[in-house]
DNA sequence: ATTATCTATAGATCTATAGATAATGC
DNA sequence: ATTATCTATAGATCTATAGATAATGC
């Protein structure tokens, strides 16, 4: 059938399906042939929609960032927390997707990211926080958010706690209790970290104005 | 020449040589066949030595995170410049291959981490530290670097600046007032950033203590 | 005329194994 | 006997292009 009368291939559905895939068989399974068979047509007809595999990554990576919802927030005194809900959509929205996760490295959206970028700027001015700290607070959140989703998605498995990979008390003495000590999953230290950050931040500012 | 007298090949070799074609062409360059060409060698020759391609990009990840050095400082008050120093030499034993990033990330080597992260807390404790904060110390510690070197390797260029790809004034003109009030290169952003999420962290501690 | 699929295929490439061979070291 | 290379090769696989074909929409 050389050509349907409904399309059967859309950048949308592709995406959809190249994330099934990665998702479900991890980022080595996934390839044109096999993400032609999961639409159920051949590969050659992906090039009618991409230019390139490249293309499609990138549409993947853009897919996984563009899906971070952000804080719907009045601007005030209480503007930290904005930060601490859009670091954790950011990192939310990374770890859906785990198997990803180098794909986001190697095809990092930064136009999705830009964007989500100048509404926190402006949030921060009508906030009224000092224009030198703008950078400081953005850069900060996001490498915070990127690192723990990045460093938790590669720690494999959907434990809740935080260093998985088995610590030996026997040879890590120190680092054993130091885990033995916290009961906060890696969710809630992450919400905690960034508190931190942005109260570390802020600290001289507050006392001086 | 079926033995050489001389081993042609060695675990160190191969990974020196894996490294240099990525620093230098790409990930993408890198293969079993052009490893193999820079080392003088045939492919096959390389099974002798590693099980497969995989075991070579773990020991690849394995040497990068290797070299980072650990700090000489001695435990005390100023305990927190040591993880100031920790973070650093992470970020820039990462940023040393930026075309490795995403084989860092497949292939993260957590028995060399966590032997530092025994290293770290036992400095902590040796400070006097309140044991209930060296995970969330450690994590933070490793996250913000492992996020900004991550972040930073993927944009590109070597600009020493914060933000690398132009952010155009006219659709996000607060972003880039922030950018404009910027000075700090990346490397002391991150220091600073550092800093500041030690001082958020203990803030209630050194009240209370 | 354009669009969206298909078939066929070039061409590259890669991972891994089997089995031969000669040097080494006990 | 063991070690470290080689040659030869199976076999899979993948990306991308050329050209045919039929449905669509102007």
């Amino acid at each position: 059938m050389p050509r349907p009368s409904k399309p059967l291939i859309s950048r949308a559905a592709t995406v959809t399906a190249s994330l099934e895939i990665i998702d479900s068989e991890g980022l080595e399974a996934f390839g044109l042939p096999r993400l032609a068979k999961h639409l159920g047509v051949r590969p050659p007809s992906l090039y009618h929609h991409f230019s390139d595999r490249s293309e499609i990554l990138s549409a993947v990576a853009h897919e996984i960032i563009g899906a971070t919802p952000m804080p719907r927030r009045r601007p005030g005194p209480d503007w930290p927390e904005y930060f601490v809900t859009f670091g954790s959509n950011l990192r939310r929205s990374v770890l859906r997707h785990r198997n990803a996760a180098p794909i986001l490295l190697q095809h990092l959206p930064h136009d999705t990211l830009t964007e989500r970028y100048e509404e926190a700027a402006a949030f921060l001015e009508a906030s009224g926080v000092p224009a030198r700290l703008h950078i400081r607070i953005l850069l900060g959140v996001e490498r915070l958010a990127l690192g723990a989703a990045l460093v938790d998605a590669v720690r494999r498995p959907g434990t809740g706690s935080a260093l998985s990979p088995r610590v030996d008390p026997a040879t890590r003495p120190t680092l054993a209790r130091a885990l033995a000590e916290n009961e906060a999953t890696s969710g809630q230290l992450f919400e905690e970290m960034l508190r931190n950050f942005l109260r570390g931040t802020t600290a001289d500012e507050i006392e001086s104005v």
